[in-house]
DNA sequence: GTTGCTTTTTGTCAAATGGCAAATGATTTC
DNA sequence: GAAATCATTTGCCATTTGACAAAAAGCAAC
């Protein structure tokens, strides 16, 4: 929970009862292993942050492929984001790939938070805005790399993620097929 | 003007005098093709709003290859957001790709439009918010793609460009050579 | 330890893509 | 219109990557 209100605290200035309610709102969810905390086909109904574990956002392409978006790692907000704003439904899957902890809020709790606390508003603008252009910094650069190379920057970006998941989920992000990911990793070794 | 003053009441409202102090801050820059709006190594001092013409941003990896990060249209606005927001320098150069009309900002008359509107920076928020969604939205997947599905990804999203700028600045946006988009053209076809 | 299950590595072959250079085509300049 | 310049296409060959399948390794349950 500390954890947590250092995060926002970074984006902003809020005053002991500003913060109490907000944490009032949080209730902490066990997500284990493989268990989805929000789906495509269904509209997102919840924000949350990751206090424990590794979750992924995936999605199918028109070839049926699963594609690997992005990965949150622990002292970070998740949530399908165009899903829970617009109230409609997503087309990714947020998946825990370890047994997760987060601290949720929901919709109606969310929203109530954001009439509350006046600068709430702002405080998650700047938590979005910076989401967004990671991003964009992370995941766009990839195109213009061989597979070596976008290996090379996933190891920079995620470095204690090697060990924890699935090559196959590495692989799904990268662009690269899961046998090409281990003749690379063989071969920079 | 007109489409300027469409495109920023799409975010938010204002009333006629606001409008009238942002418009008076505005002026127009013609920049011919190839010229730079903003420059690597400088700190962008400007935002600019697309009149005509198309914007391209680029820079040069590591390994020295000139990487298209992206195009900007008519009707958009146009900045090098990182190095004007933080008076950093730049590692990427936005680069006019054929003659252009821009309605330009100074960073001056910019912050004074901010302290003096209320509701602009929350305009400002939403188009910022906007075109970094559309960044990860058009650049993102094509890691995932093979150069074909690429182009025809490119196609989609900037429809009127093929016929307007270089193949080579469209193959280094794809992460392609230019060679293969060449083939890859003639095979579609 | 053995078994069953999943993940990772490896091999083989085919297809896609890149690098280079030459040829062709288009555009500008004089 | 000829020359010069730049952009695009094409051919050739090398390399990378993908698809598929089999082998090996890791792991948990018994």
């Amino acid at each position: 929970m500390k954890d947590f209100i250092n995060y926002i605290l970074q984006f902003g200035d809020l005053n002991q009862q500003q913060i109490d309610l907000i944490i009032n709102k949080a209730t902490v969810l066990e997500l284990p292993k493989d268990a989805y905390f929000s789906e495509a086909g269904k509209i997102a109904q919840q924000v949350g942050f990751v206090l424990e574990g590794v979750i992924r956002v995936c999605y199918y392409n028109n070839k049926g492929e699963e594609i690997t978006k992005y990965f949150i790692v622990e002292n970070n907000m998740v949530v399908d984001l165009e899903s829970f704003e617009n109230e409609i439904c997503s087309n990714a899957y947020v998946q825990a790939i370890t047994d997760c902890k987060l601290l949720v809020f929901s919709r109606k709790d969310w929203k109530e938070l954001l009439d509350t606390i006046i600068p709430w508003e702002a405080i998650v603008h700047k938590i979005i805005s910076k989401a967004l252009r990671q991003k964009v910094e992370r995941r766009s650069p990839l195109v213009t790399e061989d597979a070596t190379t976008r290996y090379v920057m996933f190891l920079k970006i995620y470095p204690n993620l090697v060990n924890l998941i699935p090559l196959s989920y590495i692989a799904s992000y990268l662009g690269i097929t899961q046998s090409s990911l281990s003749r690379i990793r063989k071969s920079i070794r």
